[in-house]
DNA sequence: TTATAAATGAGAATATTTATCATTATCATA
DNA sequence: TATGATAATGATAAATATTCTCATTTATAA
């Protein structure tokens, strides 16, 4: 249940949270938080959009949710499993797809070893065009 | 030489194009737009910031520079050699390096076709501390 | 040299995100 | 359950990054 989520997170459980986390929760894809803004309007719910960044924000800091910079404006953001995994990104229709490779991970583990660097976080984004032949052919 | 590069990416050859094409040159490194902007001023050119995203765009779309997308703000640009590389960033200093690891290009290859995408284009970036002392102790 | 088309620079406009602050809601405690 | 300290909200302003507009200037080919 969403509440108990949010209150595990140390935050107090507030009616536009959960709206948030539900919403993230029932939709499953990646968001940007005007996206989550108008959905919730939509849906006839009271919230104001600084309410969103700010609520985002928090769950991305609490770990419940990651916020994602692809190309183009706005960040996105999906609840956080626990799994970490990397994006393919349709150029033509937006369509976000997930992956993860283990030999990926490995060798960045390498490479920033290599460079002496610590490593935080990592971001591989694969930008293209996606299987459906709208997107396909060229022009 | 600047201009001919210029010419033949099939654009005019204007004194603000030949300052920031050297400028580029120059630094090596990875700017900003109002970097660019900032450090033209310094050395006494006249220069206008839109005039400096409009070129580094134009730029880009020509093919002599590349534009990241780093976490935090600002899009940077570099010299694009030809030679793809991917990048760590240091969250402290700002330091950025270059690699390129063979084995992650085929991998992506092999996780688009999986996935029925065609690639165009990809960002590899590994966010964490350098080498530096500095950089390195945890706070 | 001149005409034409393109480029520039200043500032307005847009887009995204964050900050401010008066009002409202949460929740531990009584 | 009522209360009050504290935190959260929402409207709006502000900050940030980038693009657009347009009058003026500049490049280039004839
Ligand atoms: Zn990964
Ligand atoms: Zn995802
Ligand atoms: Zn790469
Ligand atoms: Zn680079």
């Amino acid at each position: 249940m969403e509440k108990h989520e949010i209150k595990k997170a140390g935050l107090k459980v507030t009616l536009p949270r959960v709206k948030i986390l539900s919403l993230l929760e029932k939709h499953g894809g990646h968001l940007s938080a005007e996206d989550v803004y108008k959905l919730l309007l939509g849906e006839g719910e009271e919230i104001g959009l600084a309410t969103v960044y700010r609520v985002l924000t928090q769950f991305q800091t609490a770990g419940l949710v990651v916020r994602h910079n692809f190309e183009g404006g706005q960040s996105v953001f999906e609840l956080d499993h626990g799994d970490h995994h990397d994006h393919l990104v349709c150029l033509r229709c937006g369509r976000v797809e997930e992956f993860v490779d283990d030999t990926i991970e490995n060798r960045q583990q390498a490479i920033a070893d290599r460079h002496g660097f610590t490593i935080k976080d990592h971001a591989l984004v694969i930008y293209g065009y996606c299987g459906d032949p709208n997107c396909q052919k060229d022009d």
